[in-house]
DNA sequence: TCGCAGGTAGAAC
DNA sequence: GTTCTACCTGCG
């Protein structure tokens, strides 16, 4: 079944997005399974032409998949409107060319966005998406070969190191524990990952978040531990699809420097204003855009 | 071997 | 209010 909305999947899945780690890929198709309605459903997409083809395994409608497919990978969104908007412009003209297709990956689950994009802040694509894995092997459900992301309630239960869990355990020997936060290759994160999950678990409804102003969700997103102002806005953009979010780290902070303020550097708090007032509901596709064209094009091997 | 990279928290200014 | 430093881990 295919959805006629252009999109370079690969592209799109392996860009990095801190929403989750890419799907399981095998061939040119990728699989992952979904909570759709509290249901699991394993998707399975792949390239056809310039579309998205797909096919599940689970108890919802093909209209539903549809929409649900739709949101992961944003396919209502007018790719080619934003690229008029980008060629009209000196600065973004090369975007278009460099990333065509590319599309936000949406989390179909903004707890696990939460969790990612906190495990991501100060570390490499490689090792929070191992991280986010190990994670829902430990503590997802298992549907055919995929886990699903452990819900907040089951994450703030978890121990956090091996000492935590030798101590709250049965077990004799601290080198058997093994079933912890840190045994994940998160670091300092754990505590931080384990206290957001109680705030979600007990405090704050997830869902209250996407009716909110985009200030307002970014206020409120600021309060969770080990969140600062990049991973709040990666958050709002992936996990809350507030499209006019504009996650401002070094390297946006360098290629916005070098286009549009003459090499001159700018500090990450600038370039978030800059690139929200200048961008407005775009700012979101303009900084994926602006990353990705930065690493292909060769800009970011200059800049380093 | 060791230095480096990368956001946040908390302390210091 | 702004700036400095420690934090953990994998990689080169």
């Amino acid at each position: 079944m295919i959805i006629e909305s252009p999109i370079d999947l690969e592209l799109t899945q392996l860009s990095g997005q801190t929403s989750q780690p890419p799907w399981a890929q095998d061939g040119g198709h990728f699989s992952n399974v979904v909570l759709v309605n509290d249901k699991p459903v394993v998707f399975d997409v792949k390239q056809s032409g310039e579309f998205l083809d797909f096919n599940f395994n689970g108890e919802i409608s093909q209209k539903e998949a549809i929409s649900q497919l739709s949101y992961i990978f944003d396919l209502d969104f007018d790719l080619n409107k934003f690229y008029n908007y980008l060629d009209n412009r000196a600065e973004l003209s090369d975007m278009s060319k460099f990333c065509n297709g590319l599309r936000l990956f949406l989390a179909p689950d903004p707890f696990e966005c939460i969790i990612s994009s906190i495990c991501s802040a100060n570390n490499s694509i490689k090792r929070w998406t191992k991280s986010i894995s190990d994670i829902k092997r430990n503590w997802g459900n298992r549907h055919e070969n995929y886990y699903t992301f452990p819900q907040s309630h089951d994450l703030a239960k978890v121990y956090l190191d091996e000492e935590d869990e030798f101590n709250s355990s049965d077990i004799q020997d601290i080198c058997n524990c093994n079933n912890n936060l840190k045994n994940c290759g998160v670091g300092y994160r754990a505590p931080y990952m384990r206290r957001a999950s109680e705030l979600f678990a007990f405090e704050i409804d997830i869902q209250d978040i996407f009716s909110m102003s985009y200030d307002e969700a970014f206020e409120t997103i600021l309060e969770v531990p080990g969140v600062g102002p990049k991973v709040a806005d990666c958050i709002l953009l992936y996990g809350f699809k507030f499209r006019e979010a504009f996650p401002s780290d070094v390297w946006i902070k360098r290629i916005v420097s070098h286009l549009y303020f003459d090499g001159k550097d700018i500090s990450v708090t600038k370039v978030r204003e800059f690139g929200m007032e200048e961008f407005g509901d775009y700012a979101g596709y303009v900084q994926l855009y602006l990353f990705h064209y930065a690493r292909k094009s060769g800009l970011m091997n200059r800049l380093k």
